[in-house]
DNA sequence: CTGAAAGCGCTTACAG
DNA sequence: CTGAAAGCGCTTACAG
């Protein structure tokens, strides 16, 4: 079957290319007959305009390009979820690239999209993202960007974000509010924005309440695995066997840490407590039921599209966008591992 | 900044356009010092070709579309991840939709993607779909297509898949072996045919191994959620008291299961075997650890786009193509929660 | 080794 | 109400 084209209704119905076309972008400028007749053939024809074409021509592509991290995560699939849902909503594609926490692939990627001329850019960024001449060359080129979770900040675009140091902060305030006095923290990498928050968060609110704020006490994630709080569980309590209490940049290290506590017979949390951040699904379905954060991610997608569309809106009608900055709410999920049973 | 093209080039250097692309293809027959003055006065322009314009030439984009029912899935996810991947190296990128278990979202995302003009779709049907015209639209155009995990049998199509019916034979006859004599089935909705095969391979096994099969002991998940988990639990408990295992058509299903036995102080495995199916990632670290049977996700996805990649290759060359179905192994993987501790 | 020309399939400003 | 024509930016068969 060939693929019909404005060209074969014209030459059927003996009329021309651009009434056509007009009849079928419903202009108003075209006899009710002229029109009906071009549509039934249209519809008889399997008429689809060649995308390729209306691309070529409109220059947008009504798609837009998303680089996460990691695919296979909790919180970043609630997002691409988000964005996906709302970017068909509004009649755009999503192309979704995985940069698997380098920057090199992160680069390589954002070529690709630019290439690709998509009519803009999501991206959250790596953990081994510690230069941003990439995200430089999209926005100087102009092209529609929104950052959200892990974000440059002097980069101006739109970002989604949450107020990790706060987060952090009332979750570690739980801790001692709890009864817990020696803390371990076991924070993410160095780079991202969102690991150095969280981990300020923990160190100031350690200190202001009077606590020791003890550097040994802080371990660093390079991976952000499981395996790593596996690992780091067991030099915790090795090294400071008086801890009372772990907690985890995000829930997956949370429950390696649960994991290697519950198969050394160490009870959480009344030998230690435990709080996790980000809430991911199986944090309600372990033994203990974890403590965590509460991390909007759905919302996160939907938004971080929404502002991109607004970008998106102004660059077609040559209108000037201001980049928005846009912080979520969180909430400190209080389940079994942070409150003691004696 | 303006986007440089051939043109824009060809005028600088007072050549012709057709000269300027043959250089920047590598063409042969372009002389070197033409071609080393085309390449750096491009590098300079910082000239990336347009896309939509080669799109509308080559008659293809270089682009696959993918339609799964879930996105926040572990399964699922662990599929795109390998799509995306694959992919990316052999130069395509993915567009992603989710049909939310939805028949009519499904067909709407068929209809987008093929006005897209995607050079290739892969898909798993989602729970709804108990209707094919849609799929059989993708294969009349010619669009090279794979269907993977949940398929339409009768549809000439490449396929990745496991032997659902092998496998949860395999699964139920641990259960069996291992000392369960009343088991429970929570089974997948009706139309899947994955759901249909691992009812069948249960049922099989119950039969042949003399013990009698119970209808009322199958339960049918509609959504395939945690909450139907949780709920038929509770049902379980109170219809059939002298259940002593139940066996669950995916591990979201029996953690909700486990969930509820743990609440209640219902001992797994002692008093009530659990066995789930597909090994997600949370399966490893619940109390007690549960039993499941792994199946290939990311290797699925990987093997899927090269399946297309071949029909998309044919495609291009005009060549026929022979549609395969590739069927991976699983394998019953034996935690805690079906090994009795008396 | 180089280039003029056709054409991919559409949209739209303009003329009648 | 209709249509001829230009043009989006590329690729490629063909001529020289």
């Amino acid at each position: 079957m060939k693929e019909a084209t404005l060209k074969e209704i014209a030459e059927q119905l003996g009329i021309s290319i651009t009434t056509v076309s007009k009849a079928l972008k419903g202009y108003s400028d075209v006899s009710l007959k002229t029109k009906n007749a071009v549509i039934s053939l249209a519809k008889e024809l399997n008429y689809t305009p060649n995308s390729f074409a209306v691309n070529l021509r409109t220059k947008e592509s009504k798609t837009i390009g998303l680089i996460v991290p990691e695919i296979v995560h909790h919180f970043f699939s609630n997002v691409i979820n988000g964005i996906v849902a709302e970017a068909e909503k509004n009649g755009y594609l999503v192309i979704i690239l995985q940069s698997n926490e380098s920057l090199e692939l992160e680069k390589k990627q954002v070529e690709l999209l630019i290439n690709k001329r998509v009519d803009g850019i999501i991206m959250s960024l790596s953990n081994d993202s510690n230069d941003d001449c990439h995200l430089k060359e999209i926005v100087e080129r102009k092209i529609p960007f929104v950052q959200f979770d892990k974000i440059a900040k002097l980069i101006a675009s739109s970002k989604v974000i949450i107020n990790d140091q706060e987060a952090s902060s009332n979750a570690t305030q739980h801790l001692i509010d709890a009864g817990f006095k020696k803390i371990a923290y076991i924070r993410g990498p160095i780079n991202p924005q969102n690991s150095i928050d969280r981990f300020i968060g923990f160190k100031k609110t350690i200190q202001a309440n009077g606590l020791e704020y003890n550097p040994g006490l802080v371990y660093t994630c390079e991976q952000v695995t499981f395996k790593e709080g596996v690992d780091y569980a067991a030099a915790i309590i090795n090294d400071h066997p008086d801890v009372d209490a772990i907690f985890c940049t995000t829930d997956l290290v949370a429950v390696g840490v649960l994991s290697y506590l519950n198969d050394h017979q160490i009870t959480v949390p009344d030998k230690i407590g435990l709080m996790g951040f980000s809430n991911w699904f199986m944090s309600q379905v372990l033994t203990p039921k974890l403590s965590t954060v509460e991390q909007p991610s759905l919302e996160m997608g939907i938004i971080a599209f929404n502002l991109l569309l607004e970008e998106m809106n102004c660059h077609k009608d040559n209108l000037p966008f201001k980049p928005r900055t846009i912080v979520l709410k969180t909430e400190v999920i209080i389940r079994e591992s942070t409150i003691k049973n004696k």
